[in-house]
DNA sequence: TACGACACGTGAGAC
DNA sequence: TGTCTCACGTGTCGT
């Protein structure tokens, strides 16, 4: 049977924690143990569920569109984000071989900055003034590049990349 | 490889473990079964796992580097392929304001033509400088309630909730 | 109360 | 032989 919990499995905001990586004494038991069938894993196992819960939680900020915390969610909404870029890199293309073909260069500029609109529409209301403001970080964050930040039901996540380590 | 394993299974008979058979037996019987204590669940979960393994099947076609046919590989080449999509997107932006500016037509159109180009995500806004510490959000956030941060490899995730919506 | 999402331990198969 | 990956059933927690 499935042993104590590990610990006390405090939802982070939704759900998917992070690691949950330290569980039970686990080995506990002394030293080495009598292999027995084929179960030496248990470590092993643990191990693996780890990482992959720590790629598909990666996952989650190099999406911009989150619309659940789910782990199938997490993973739709990247379908869906892998796809949207498909589809402005055909629209690009289109873009320039028309561009290369005929003059229009400042069509095309303009047109790409009208896209962005159109990408994000969906149901989702502006949110420009929340991070309007600029939160002193008391500097040093340098090459830092903030946000992709949507708005679910009730939640917000903001995810900010830096090339150090904060 | 072996990703495709004997999914399907709706029958009951290829999971009967010798060990802990009774569980099985208990819902085999069909019509309405008792409840017993909270085992309720065995086919929604059943059936959650499916989806989530159908998402991470879908996700591989759209992923055009595959290498390797792992779970935690399929996680792991899709956001090495969006990271690469973002950086295309950057470099298409710095080309096209610099071709905007005036300089280097046709060079621009001919890198652009070499890489796989892509296009501007939503909302990505950089932190040029930092002042103005106050917050200016005129809207009331008010009952502003927990931010639980995560920090990964090199990412950090503050979400944030609160009561009202912005 | 019941439902949904999750981590866990474990047997099985492939290399 | 051992190691890795997987699906499964189950207990737990939060809504």
């Amino acid at each position: 049977m499935p042993l104590p919990r590990a610990e006390g499995h405090i939802s982070y905001g939704g759900a998917l924690r992070p690691g949950e990586g330290d569980a039970i004494a686990q080995y506990v038991q002394q030293g080495k143990r009598i292999p027995r069938r084929g179960e030496v894993d248990l470590s092993a196992e643990r191990n693996r569920r780890k990482k992959l819960n720590d790629r598909l939680f990666a996952l989650r900020p190099v999406v911009p569109k989150i619309s659940k915390m789910d782990k199938a969610s997490i993973i739709k909404d990247a379908i869906d984000y892998i796809q949207e870029l498909h589809e402005q890199e055909r629209r690009i293309q289109a873009d320039l071989i028309q561009l290369e073909s005929g003059k229009l260069k400042k069509n095309a500029v303009f047109d790409l900055d009208q896209e962005i609109p159109t990408l994000s529409r969906l149901k989702k209301k502006r949110i420009d003034h929340s991070y309007d403001s600029r939160r002193s970080t008391t500097s040093s964050i340098e090459d830092l590049e903030l946000s992709v930040s949507y708005i679910g039901e009730k939640t917000v996540v903001v995810s900010l990349t830096c090339s150090k380590r904060t």
